[in-house]
Order: structure tokens, then sequence, then C-alpha cells
DNA sequence: TTGAAAGCGCTACCAG
DNA sequence: CTGGTAGCGCTTTCAA
């Protein structure tokens, strides 16, 4: 089942096979037909291994993300690939689970493809990949991570200004007391919220006691972060969390321990995933344009080497959306 | 950056070099440190295509699923994917959306991969693709869908049980208005939980009065049916829906609808994804086990032609599980 | 223990 | 419009 026997049985040279199911230079409908009706025929599937290996050039973009089961990650991927497909490109996936050697050999299994680009979209990133990155020649994109190269873009959002807003708007409805609830504290971006977190709530000098638990980026990440929160001595009246995925475990573990939201406690999340929506109440969060990031990423992939685009760093400013998961301080 | 560079650098043959980087036969030490350096010094990374199409054999698994959004499908991924690589086996994922051209799109990109052997979590199953299974050599495992050939295994739910036991439960609360919230009516193994539906609310005679509606595989699919639902005559008391994901939307929506769950309708989903537990409130559901699924499905795929287990059904028997969606109907 | 060389299946270029 | 053919980068005999 390769090009050969086709060739043997429509009668014709590999090249001429080769044409016809490239759609690439001129062959006589008459022989095309031959050709397509042996390849029906044989039930021949080309080997992409062969093509990509002769061919030289890729049509397809590697993306690596950190918890594909956290929705936010997948809603990025979806844009993505929407994009990449709607310009003729694939896109293979990867998922670290937060863990940067499998983050290495992820990469690695990328580059052996040969990709036409990296999007990174995770927040475990080494330095050392970071590094390589940039004495690799192909286009890469990182959300969230690593620095700006001649070859690299950097996508980031704003976390700062959100976690602010939700601080901000929290202490205004009177919350003295409050809690972050994040996962992988040792990893960059990720200390970069918390560390907002305890700025902002710094401003506020001893007008608000705070705490900082963590936990795995799930549901039950969520639940044990809140367990180990009432547990302590902080009494909290508000809770934000690094993602709207861990919140969802926040939620149900105040219900599950009596509490009730917003009435006993506040809770907010970040990213606006759908299920903040659904969620019971739901969810005060902090919106992440998954889309926008998602078609950004391709689109700044697909963007020629010289693009001004490339090397740049785009920042958005996220917007704070108000439910019914925060409220006034109980009196 | 080849294999033909590293052996130059290394003052090798690439014979030599491919001994190395394959732990395969036999090199002297020194030999073999020397390589190393060389790869190092040139971060070089094999190219998979050549390696692939050199070598032969593949040791990775396509697999196809219908709607990575539902965790459901993820789920299975995941078990599969854990099971697959402690054997040193990856599996490539594709999406389809319920999509039979997606479908036979994406196999096709599977099978271009001469991948080691195919699963398919899908319930677009069109049959010339089941057909064309059979005339494939490579084995393949499905679930839900397809019926068992030589070198095609069968893992299904034993669904009809389950949406029974649904049934049977809440008749035994009292409700006699009954809905089925599904989607892809039109798609086989979906048309049967439906059907069954019907059949075992068809036990009760005229005690049920019961209506079907459909939507898409989304949260918003299930809140569309209910809206639906409501706008139509039956004022159902009761909700069985398809899946857990549609009912989370089914949720949402009576809830904006000013219906109260379980006293003014309850409702049941179908998996016990783990959002179940963490909807509000907690959902009364069908378990079924994605974990033994997907590790199923790969000991499948790896296990020689000739075992046993190959052509063979394995149908599961899920288990009912109550929550707080579901309760007596109002008097 | 190592090297030379024959492919793997396909694309792309050059003739005709 | 079509065929011949030189690789693409790697693995794998077969000899040395």
């Amino acid at each position: 089942m390769n090009l050969e026997e086709v060739a043997k049985l429509a009668r014709v040279s590999t090249a001429t096979v080769s044409r016809v199911l490239n759609n690439v230079g001129p062959v006589r409908a008459s022989t095309r037909a031959r050709v397509l009706k042996a390849v029906e025929e044989l039930k021949y599937t080309p080997n992409l291994h062969a093509r990509n290996l002769a061919g030289g050039k890729s049509r397809t973009f590697g993306m690596i993300v950190s918890n594909l089961e956290n929705p936010f990650f997948f809603d990025v991927f979806k844009a993505a690939e929407q994009t990449a497909r709607a310009h003729g490109f694939e896109i293979v996936l990867a998922n670290t689970d937060y863990d940067p050697e499998h983050l290495v050999r992820n990469l690695r299994l990328m580059l052996g493809r040969r990709v036409a680009g990296m999007a990174l979209v995770i927040s475990e990133m080494d330095p050392a990949v970071n590094q390589e990155f940039a004495e690799l020649d192909i286009p890469a994109v990182f959300y969230d991570v690593g620095s700006p190269q001649h070859n690299v873009a950097n996508i980031t959002v704003n976390y700062g200004k959100g976690i602010e807003r939700a601080v901000h708007y929290l202490h205004a409805l009177g919350h003295t007391r409050m809690a972050f609830v994040g996962h992988h504290p040792s990893l960059g971006p990720l200390s970069i919220r918390e560390r907002v977190f305890r700025e902002t709530v710094g401003e506020f000098a001893s007008a608000i006691d705070w705490k900082v638990v963590a936990s795995a980026d799930t549901i039950d990440g969520g639940r044990q972060a809140t367990r180990e929160l009432l547990a302590s001595g902080l009494d909290p009246t508000a809770i934000i969390c690094v993602n709207d995925f861990m919140a969802l475990g926040v939620l149900h573990e105040l219900r599950d321990c009596g509490r009730q939201v917003p009435y006993d406690v506040s809770v907010t999340g970040f990213d606006n995933i759908k299920l903040a929506e659904v969620a019971w109440p739901p969810l005060t969060t902090v919106h992440i344009p998954r889309d926008r990031i998602g078609q950004m990423m391709v689109q700044v992939l697909m963007t020629p080497e010289a693009s001004s685009e490339r090397g740049r760093n785009f920042v958005i400013d996220p917007e704070f959306v108000v439910r019914a998961s925060t409220g006034p301080v109980r009196s």
C-alpha cells in the first residue's frame, strides 16, 4: 500500500500519482481519474512520515499546555486549532500536568516532528527550556511565561490588575479577612498572582488579615485548600481563587462545611470559564479572553519571521465580572 | 542538525550514532560518550518522521473522540494515555465534534501516521467507516459503536440498564411526567439511550407522560433543551439527561426559570463525571468507569492479534448513584 | 565493536 | 502532460 503499487495499478509513474494526490502540476483528466480509481481500489493512504520527510516543510504547529482538565486550557487550544485549520495548519497538543520533565519530553517529541512553530501555554517553564528556545530557529509564542526573543513572542494577561480589582472590590464590600487559594506556589507565573495578592492586600496594612494556601489545580485541590483554610486560625470572609476551576472546589467544600456563599463567605475565581456561570452561586471572576489568546498564538506563529509582531509582547487587560458569589460582609 | 552531522563531529558512522541513540547493539563506552557529547553540542533532535519511515513499526496508538469538551471523553483519554505510556506507547488524540466528516479526516490522518492501533470513542460512527476497519489490518477497539470483527474489539456499557434504573427510581418517587434530554438524535448509540427511555417509560403505559428533546452536547445545549421543554405542553416533574455535562445546563436553566431542584423537578445525569458532584444540587447519575474503559482500550490494542480478548465484546454494567438532584414528586 | 550501503515512501526537479 | 531519479534522515543488515 504505497505509491508504487498505486502507480503500477494505474500504469503511470509514482511522480504522477504524487501530482494527483497533491493537486499540483498538470495532469490529464483521464490519467487523474485512473489514478484516483487505483487509490480507491487499493484503499491507499499516503504515509505522512514519508511525505514530511520528502517535503521538508511542515504545516503543523505544536502546543503544550499545563492541564487539559482545566477548561481554560482547552478553550485556548480550541480557538487555536480553529484558526490553524482555517489556514491549512494542524496543531498537535500535549499536556504536562505541571511537570517540567513532562514539558521537556513533550517538547523533544514536537521538535522531533519538525513542527513549524511552538505554542506554550504553561506555568512550569524551566529557565533552561526558555533558553533553548532562543537558540532554536522555529517561531514560538508563550502565554504567561518566558520572555520575548528574536523568534519568540509573548502573550500575557495583566493578572495584577485582575487580582487588584478583586481585592479592592471585596474590601469595598467590607471584607477584612481574605484568603488566596492557589496551586504550585513554586512556579513563576503563579507566584506572581500570589504576590500581587499579597501586595494589594498589603496596601490596606493591618486593615486586612490574610492567608495564602495552595494545592493542586483541580476541583479537589480547591476543596482541600478550603479545608486547610477553615482549619487555620483565620476565619476568612472572602476567598480569592487563582482560577475558576479551583473555585468550583472551594464552593463545594464551603457548602459541605455549612458555609453559605456569599452570605458567610465571598468567593472569586479567575478566567471566566463556562462553568463559572453554571456554578452555584455563579462565580464572580475575572474574564480572560481565551478565544482571542488562542487565535493570537496561531496568528503569531503563521506570521513570517520578519514581521513586527514577532518578538513583541502582547498584554491583555482582563475584565472583572461580578456575579452572585460575592457580597457584602455579614454584619 | 541530522545524524550525519553528529556522526561527523563524533568521528563515527551514522550507524553508530543510531546505535547509541537507540541503546541497541554493542558500542564501546568511550565511543558512546563521544557521540553523546556531539549530540549535546549540536542540540540534535532525531527526526521522528525519518525514524518512523526507516523503522517501520510504530509505538503510537490513535484515539478519536467526539467531544473533548465533555469531561467524559477526556477522562477516558487520560486513563488510556497513562496505561499506554506505562508500556512505552504514545497516544495521539483527535476530536470530531460529532461530525462524521471530521471523523473520516482524522482517521485518514492517523492511518497516514501508521499508528499501531486505533481507539474510537465516538457516537457518529459511519457504517462505511465501520466496514473500512474490518478490511484494515491494524487492531482497533471501539467504545459504544461498531461491531466486533476479527481485528476489532468492542467495549460497551449497558445503557439500557442505567436508563431503566433511573426511570424506575423516578417512578417509584411518584413522577408521572418525565422528559429525556439528549443530543444528536440521529446518531446510533445515542438513539439507543433515547429508545430505551421510550421503552422503559412505555412499561408504565399511560401512567407516565413523557417527551424527548435534543440539542448539542454542551452546557448550553442542556439549557436550550430545557427551555424548549418548559415551553412545551408537558410540565415535567423529572428530567433524565443523556449525560452529566448537559445536565449541568439543565440545572442551570431550571434555576434561571425559578424551578427548584428537586422540589419542583428532579434531574438525573449519566457518566458520573467529577462535575456531577460539584453541581448544585449534586447530580443523581449513572456511573460509567471511564478509567477502566480507557485502560481496557489500550490493553486490547497492545494485546497480540491472536489473543482471545480481541474480537470480543466487553460490556460494562453501570451503577446508579443517588444524590440530591432527585426527590419525591411534590404533592 | 564499527562502517558501508540498501532501503523506508514520498516529493520535486529535470528531461522529454 | 508524464517519467526518471535524486534525495529527505534514519534504521538495519552484512561485512570487516
